[in-house]
DNA sequence: GTATAATTGATTTTGAATTTCAATATCAAT
DNA sequence: ATTGATATTGAAATTCAAAATCAATTATAC
């Protein structure tokens, strides 16, 4: 059982909650995949395993996942709200690529530490940030 | 007549559109408030001054306005879009209070300029950037 | 003025996300 | 293993902002 698997379990069980097949088969195919999805795109997935499952339950699912701190939502500028693997996975900034949708992860641990000295000087207490940063690719920017 | 007035009609021009009434009400209703608001809250401004002025106008005038750099989008973690000024408002990131829901604008040079440094790092070409900081303001944090 | 092309507003449509509700599954206590 | 209280499910309906449609209207260059 992975550690996802066991956090989840936990998570359910201090919230009352049950351990259902379909929230099972759903943390599965969320952890297998290493891309950041949308909740259609996993239910995409996820039909075709088993066609059984309705998207209303992925969308639940997932917000739970998300509760549960093994989700976590991203913005990549589209519309939707797309996930990402949330836990053993720290936190970074996004470098969001306009012309192929790459999406680069980054951190710098400096702007972090001077995000919160700008907090400061307003009284703010941060609790949690999103930096996306839009542009052009490596790959994209030499093939011009 | 502002500058943001001439902006538009020149980028009008430019794009070989009209400048009509509707659009010219519109973008007066924009600049005449200060506030970061949604379509839906502009087109019910307008309508009050204009009940003839359809949504769906306002809808795409505020598009066009936007790309005259008149207004920008920006997002504050509820679902819709909001606009700000754009012309003559540099920008600034954002803290926005989970309680309160205000927002506070503000900006750190050196935190723009390390973010440039990290897309160096990356080969990434940056063209724009979103921070949103989430957290507590100020007054909600005293009354607690 | 007239032609031409853009614009309008009422309405419909889209699309993601959420809610509803009757049927079903889970789990702790037997 | 059975039960019963309660959570969960899937299909369908609903929500809501945003976008698209389209016939009627209006601005602009000539």
């Amino acid at each position: 059982m992975s550690k996802e698997h066991q956090i989840f379990v936990d998570f359910l069980k201090t919230k009352g909650l049950k351990l259902t097949q379909q929230r099972d088969q759903i943390l599965k195919a969320f952890l297998k995949t290493e891309k950041h999805l949308s909740a259609e795109d996993l239910y995409k997935i996820i039909e075709k395993e088993n066609p059984a499952i309705g998207q209303a339950t992925v969308f639940r699912t997932l917000k739970l996942l998300k509760e549960a701190g093994i989700a976590r939502e991203i913005d990549l500028g589209d519309k939707r709200i797309r996930f990402e693997h949330g836990w053993g996975h720290k936190h970074h900034d996004h470098l969001i690529c306009q012309r192929c949708s790459k999406l680069v992860e980054a951190v710098d641990p400096k702007i972090e530490e001077l995000q919160n000295t700008l907090c400061k000087k307003f009284g703010f207490t941060p609790r949690s940030h999103k930096l996306q940063i839009f542009g052009i690719c490596k790959e994209c920017r030499r093939k011009e």
